[in-house]
DNA sequence: TGTACATCAGTGAACGCGCGTTCACTGATGTAC
DNA sequence: TGTACATCAGTGAACGCGCGTTCACTGATGTAC
């Protein structure tokens, strides 16, 4: 029982795939994700994968590539929203929510995949790379009355801090010290803001 | 051509066991590292591994416990020769270094396998978080004039900044971005402290 | 101290299983005339 | 516009492979007398 898709579903078919490896990496990492339940998540069997990948890698660097658009967009969204140091908490205050720790499939993944990603391949290398570039900007339009360089630099701080602090909170079973974590390093940020 | 070993050698054994498992699990990734990889490593053939633990997942966990405490020890065995700023500076400075960036089978388990420690079983993780509060205080231990809930919140926000920094340190293709995340995170720790 | 026996560290083959990937096949979609 | 044919999205079985785990076996170590 078996019917061709049209060209137009089959591209919907395709961004199913991708919706479910973004979500699946991120909750249960990328090694750990295997896929056929990717394919079974997307509503297909696992033979159809390969129409619309090469590989479990081209997935992974496309995964990649679109999952840190999607957070630049939501930073830089907020950015033309709030300028200033107002932006810039709200943007933290949304990151280092619990509501964030606890959807990790919905959420950043360099505080989901971090260390896979170190591991990854070329290009997925490169979207990580070109999508950290691309949030430090996102972050440092936030500061006003200071050279590029220095916005940037700030931004990166505040990047680090953020991913730090989202991974710990996630890495600790403790839900106090987990709260304290993400509340801490939200404050600091924005004191130093 | 097999030999049962003395148990005074086969506790030497499981010390390898645990200290290939610590390397290989930081370098690769916990689910990327197999048994045999591990026990050949040790020089062992694979099926002696369960004459030392029960499961990998309880190997996980020794060996989560064991390189916290790695951590949680070299720094303070720094704060008791350098009290104060400088020995925070001293730490972070070791902490951001390139040379931890890139031997990441010596370095930080929060950093290597921060995403993966999040989803390990329940012992796992209890390692993990009891290792993180013992990090806290004994980064706390260098903010004096401070009480010592101000003191462990600082250190708390530090030790996200460097976990942050150093895992998108690795994340990063681009070498230069990479230093410029470790010293612009190292610069402001400094300059807050 | 010497002897007989039980223990158990380590080997290497084997277990079932799920992995990423390939393939023959189906039949609606898309195309050429 | 209608017909004949090629394309190709998706299915489901199969591929070799490495995984975590188990097991029968070996023989030096450790123990009991």
């Amino acid at each position: 029982v078996t019917v061709r898709k049209s060209r137009l579903e089959a591209a919907k078919t395709r961004e199913r795939i991708l919706g479910a490896a973004a979500a699946k990496f991120r909750e249960h990492g990328i090694a750990a994700t295997g896929l056929a339940d990717l394919m079974s998540a997307a509503g297909l069997t696992h033979g159809g994968f390969y129409r619309h990948f090469d590989s479990k890698d081209q997935l992974v660097a496309e995964t990649c590539a679109t999952t840190m658009t999607e957070l630049v967009h939501q930073i830089s969204a907020n950015a033309s929203v709030k300028r200033g140091p107002q932006g810039l908490r709200a943007v933290v205050s949304a990151y280092l929510s619990a509501e964030h720790r606890d959807n990790a499939g919905g959420g950043c993944p360099l505080a989901a995949l971090g260390g896979e990603l170190a591991r990854a391949d070329e290009k997925t290398r490169a979207a990580a790379t070109e999508g950290c570039l691309k949030l430090i900007e996102a972050l440092a339009e936030h500061y006003e009355g200071l050279s590029n360089e220095e916005a940037r630099k700030r931004a990166g701080v505040v990047l680090s801090t953020m991913v730090g602090a989202l991974i710990l909170s996630r890495v600790v079973a403790d839900p106090t010290l987990s709260d304290a974590i993400l509340q801490d390093a939200e404050r600091a940020i924005a004191r130093a803001t």
